[in-house]
DNA sequence: ACAGGTAGTTTGGATTACCAACTACCTGAA
DNA sequence: TTCAGGTAGTTGGTAATCCAAACTACCTGT
């Protein structure tokens, strides 16, 4: 039983406790930075974060869910206030007219890269404390742990 | 005008973009596993963080306001719901007894503990895309990141 | 042609968050 | 000692966010 025991704690995984605590308070300092930010111009982090989505792309409702994790009813309200506000539009699929199909208006694109310009100003005390390798090797190890697979 | 603006070009701390999207997708990444492992244990993701930070403190209400970047009414009803779950405490300071100090309950302990131990597990299959050695670095530099000054 | 499924919206309710106004309490100067 | 002004926290009002359930409009296959 104690060699299978060992077998199995070695076998483990194990993550440190610091990579973990690092991840998780470094989430919530960048998702600091971008709480304020996005309140700064009457966004929330959610608004924030569809504009980023839509920067490139026209996106359906039901797609936008799924990549956010949310309701479709929660996209319903937060489209229709950035719609009012001039940040997205509506638009009609012609092959399939149940489908709405959300997209940025040049205002929205403006706004988007306004804030990701202050973004970077207001991270910069965060990644100034590496030198440029640090931060290219800090790059890369988080794309590592990003990509699926 | 040529000299100064090259001058200012190469003078500016150049974090890279591939950097900053690192940093953004990781923080979202996280704020994902750790939303989704709340919700299951029905505490918002403030909630948990509030745990998070009483672990191992007793904290006036100003304090943990200040820290989390909140409003004091936003945290009178934070408490107020976590307090009738039997997660979180309030006490009385005898030396100026304006002050409510929070405190963590043992059920509220027991909570975090659990919730701690699940998140590594639903972040393993992140961390895990790295070998020992990765994780320590990545740990490092993120710790650095992180630390002020 | 229509039954069953899919895309979005609407509605209702809980939570989170802010601000302003309020109560209770502390502190320092007259 | 007193009391004016400040601080700690709560309460009330409003808006945004989110979910779940019910609904409308539309598509698809038999």
């Amino acid at each position: 039983m104690i060699g299978i025991t060992n077998y199995v704690k070695y076998d483990l995984p194990m993550t440190s406790d610091a990579l973990i605590d690092g991840l998780v308070r470094s989430a919530f300092e960048v998702m600091g930075v971008l709480t304020r930010l996005s309140a700064k111009h009457d966004l929330s982090l959610t608004q924030l974060r569809v504009l980023g989505i839509l920067r490139d792309r026209r996106v359906r409702v039901t797609d936008l869910a799924a990549y956010l994790g949310l309701d479709k009813s929660t996209l319903s309200g937060l489209i229709d206030r950035a719609e009012r506000r001039g940040l997205l539009a509506r638009g009609k699929n012609p092959d399939d007219r149940r489908v709405v199909e959300v997209s940025m208006t040049p205002a929205g694109m403006e706004l988007f890269e306004r804030l990701e310009a202050e973004g970077r100003v207001a991270l910069e005390p965060a990644t100034g404390r590496l030198d440029p390798k640090q931060q290219a090797e800090l790059a890369r190890l988080l794309e590592l742990v990003l990509t699926p697979q």
